[in-house]
RNA sequence: GAGCCUGUAGCUCAAUGGCAGAGCGCCACACUGUGGAUGUGGAUGUUGUGGGUUCGAAACCCAUCAGGCUCCCCA
């Protein structure tokens, strides 16, 4: 009796048309990482578990993470995500690099959380960070690697935009209200949670947690005060270098924008979908000057930020800007008209490929409809058939499959009509 | 970790206690030297799984698994 075993809950299977998109999304992230000098790198993904008690907090580590014992007794867990092993990295080495550090990387993640749309419990992220520059002018480039990746994929400004905010101006606004420096946390945290309650219920939340009534008023004014960020020197400067990056349409204020994580220090930005069925953040990152010398190192200033290939698949596909899948790498069918001449197919479809053209040879003599459906499901470009005729004149019928035109040529002509073929499908 | 919703053919979904169906897709043939279109025919299945109620369960009840939504958290 056989039991269907089914695969990890939260995980999810590559099928090869997913494994396409999966690569299309790596493929763009490279791109967009070299395209502004970032070197690809990466970290073990089995880590000890003290790796993140230090800064991750308490939720990721003690709930979020899939922890285990080794065989020797060393508490680990599979890695839930990289600035930790990337402060330990550059701690280690930070007599010796070259700094400002550009690094990206593209690998997966696990944690341990209720599967739902947007969010698998293995899945890949994006991480790049610039280590050793403190500038606006570098948080810029972090946002503008940021929009060109999304404008590489062809999600336009309209459907895609980076919402920026800056902690420090939040901080400077919150204590014009006379907010304490011990409700800064919680005042953040209200922030956060606008979008998602009731305006009334978030009123009586925000009394709750202490605020007065003009302390509240104060907050909703800055909330709603989109032009707030002139006040801030540091955005100021950070605008003015995503006009000049040339991805100013991408990015735009907001002052709602505070992220939860605690090691942010300045720059904070997110990106959202606009118009998609995902309510969840495509890519969030931030500056955090403060996390090298945290953890061990010489104080460092960095930025950075990170995509989960999650929610930006779903909006690609949502979006229809997956290209088509194709179904085989070879566009070139060889097909075998039967049992004596099966071995002059194979021998075809050899000197394609000594000549660079992906070619698959149909591995029986079926009946050619047979054949040629099974070419056209598997959307190639070209089908080749060497049949009695052919084989007697030393020749190759090469058929377009997208225009439906065949000429028979010699075999040594074969190879640059597929190439020309090719061209035009 | 908590609450709510869903699970029927490969896919999208019907059938509300009384013979488990449709469309799409799939396979065969028309067409034994040529794909897409059309026509004809064919197969779809332990109704997620395991129990229970009932003369009778896809439907009602319990459990369980999986998925979705929300809280929480975040990519």
């Amino acid at each position: 009796m056989s039991v269907k075993i089914q695969p990890v809950k939260g995980t999810r299977e590559f099928y090869p048309e997913q494994m396409a998109l999966r690569n299309f999304i790596n493929d763009k992230v490279r791109a967009a990482s070299q395209a502004f000098g970032y070197v690809e790198w990466d970290a073990p993904y089995i880590e000890p578990i003290s790796l993140y008690a230090a800064k991750s907090g308490e939720e990721l580590v003690k709930k979020q993470s899939f922890v285990f014992t080794d065989r020797g007794g060393d508490e680990v867990t599979l890695r839930p995500e990289l600035t930790p092993s990337l402060a330990r990295m550059i701690a280690a080495k930070q007599g010796e690099l070259t700094f400002p550090v550009r690094w990206w990387s593209f690998g997966p993640f696990w944690r341990y959380e209720s599967p739902q749309k947007g969010r698998s419990r293995e899945f890949f992220q994006w991480n790049i960070d610039l280590l050793g520059a403190d500038s606006p002018e570098a948080d810029a480039e972090l946002i503008s690697v940021a929009a060109t990746f999304l404008r590489s994929v062809g999600l336009t400004p309209e459907r895609a935009t980076v919402s920026v905010n800056n902690r420090k101006l939040m901080i400077s606004q919150f204590d014009a209200l006379g907010v304490p420096p011990e409700k800064r946390m919680d005042v953040s945290n209200l922030v956060d949670r606008r979008s998602k309650m009731d305006a009334d219920k978030w009123d009586a939340y925000a009394l709750e947690i202490g605020l007065t009534q003009s302390q509240l008023d104060g907050l909703k004014a800055i909330l709603g005060n989109y032009e707030l960020w002139k006040e801030s020197a540091e955005l100021v400067r950070l605008f003015a270098a995503l006009d000049a990056l040339g991805v100013k349409e991408y990015v735009k204020f907001d002052p709602n924008i505070v992220r939860g994580l605690l090691y942010y220090t300045g720059t904070v930005f997110e990106a959202f979908d606009m118009s998609g069925s995902v309510r969840r953040a495509i890519l969030g990152g931030g500056r955090y000057d403060n996390l090298l010398a945290d953890v061990g190192g010489q104080p460092l200033p960095a930025v950075g930020f990170a995509m989960g290939d999650v929610v930006i698949g779903i909006i690609l596909q949502e979006a229809g800007l997956v290209p088509e899948f194709q179904p085989s790498p070879a566009l070139v069918l060889v097909t075998v008209f039967d049992e004596n001449l099966r071995l002059q197919s194979l021998s075809l479809a050899t000197e394609l490929r000594r000549a660079g053209i992906n070619a698959m040879v149909y591995p029986e003599p079926a009946k050619l409809p047979k054949q040629f459906k099974f070419a056209d499901k598997m959307k190639m470009k070209v089908a080749l058939t060497i049949g009695p005729e052919e084989a007697a004149n030393g020749q190759v019928a090469v058929k377009s499959l997208r225009t439906g035109e065949q000429v028979n040529v010699t075999r040594d002509a074969a190879v640059e009509k597929i190439r020309e073929l090719m061209l035009n499908a």
